[in-house]
DNA sequence: CAGCCCTATGCAACTCGTTGCAAGGTGGTG
DNA sequence: CACCACCTTGCAACGAGTTGCATAGGGCTG
């Protein structure tokens, strides 16, 4: 029940059709939400329905014609009280946390590639995060209001990937420690 | 596609029957993935079906007889595949953070007491953690193998609470800053 | 113009996960 | 004994989310 909320936030900054909002939900609430464009098309039908939001049909030249969704007033209600409703603690869910904890089951060295390789993937979304940042953010301490809140959104995107790196690192460090014992009193 | 291969890494640690399992992913894999009793019962199930676990049926004094699961070898080989293979870049998903983006369409108070919130059931959390690693880890420079790795977990699951409390407490500085700006050139 | 890709919307079928409930047994309390 | 609480396993129904495919128009290329 929370990705309706999701496209009332979206939808709020800028009114759009089902698969511009696929894009966008790729590209910035996307560091905290993914969605299909298929799940997006039959939620935004749902929402309809219920009067959250309001349909214009929008003719383009070269371009199948394609449905903009607004806000409605009922929707803009709606959105305020989720807004103000407490979250329950979230749970994280980690398949790679998984198979590092699963490590001794398995074949260590190809576990450890596969960990190297998941930080890689973080390395380069970090780098993202930081280029969008200072593409789309340059002065931040002058921002207010919407634009404040989707900085330190993408702050806490880059944040988490900063937590993934140190971690996975820490991993990395702890094995090639087991390793390559370095004995601290005795040596060769 | 993952919940079976995480009771696997579980049975490999220690042979368990259902609700036995369901309890132990809240405490310690648990940081990173959850499931409910009904969600382990089917799977264990269609596990078993597959033959990657064992059953023993154990009585019990004073209580139901429990079934008692085990990996068998064709669930420790399909345990080992899966180790060795590389996970796509995991998706993030969180309702606070969508909320946080969409402050500025409600209540703004009324959400910084919700992410206030959200901070106490992190900082919660992060004691609970450090007190599972004194307590279970008091050595940590000593282990090797299964608990050198759930160890490392734990790491994360600490590193983890820290990054959403330092998020968090930017999140409000950032708004407390705006709520009563400080006037660097002038004041009063 | 045939073939392919892009945009835009959408259907159908499936898996995953949650919620509510129940059966059947034991133990403890008033 | 009646009642409640608890343990263990499990069913049924629902909602969320993914994957594959379909349709229908337009543009580009050989």
């Amino acid at each position: 029940m929370a990705l309706e909320h999701a496209l009332l936030v979206a939808l709020s900054e800028q009114p759009a059709a089902g698969l511009e909002l696929a894009r966008r939900f790729e590209k910035s609430i996307g560091f905290f939400w993914h969605a299909t464009h298929q799940q997006i098309y039959r939620v935004l039908a749902r929402m309809e329905a219920d009067g959250w939001v309001t349909v214009e049909e929008v003719a383009q030249t070269g371009r199948p014609a394609k449905k903009v969704y607004a806000v409605s007033a009922s929707g803009a209600a709606v959105l305020r009280d989720w807004l103000a409703t407490p979250v329950p603690m979230e749970a994280f869910r980690s398949e790679l946390a998984v198979k590092m904890r699963g490590a001794s089951y398995g074949d260590r060295a190809a576990l450890l590639e596969v960990v190297r390789a998941a930080r890689a993937d973080h390395e380069a979304r970090l780098q993202h995060y930081r280029q969008l940042e200072a593409r789309d953010y340059p002065q931040p301490g002058q921002l207010t209001g919407a634009e404040l809140d989707q900085h330190l959104v993408l702050r806490g995107g880059i944040r988490l990937e900063e937590f993934w790196i140190a971690w996975l690192d820490d991993y990395l460090a702890a094995h090639d420690a087991a390793a390559h014992p370095v004995k601290k009193e005795q040596s060769a």
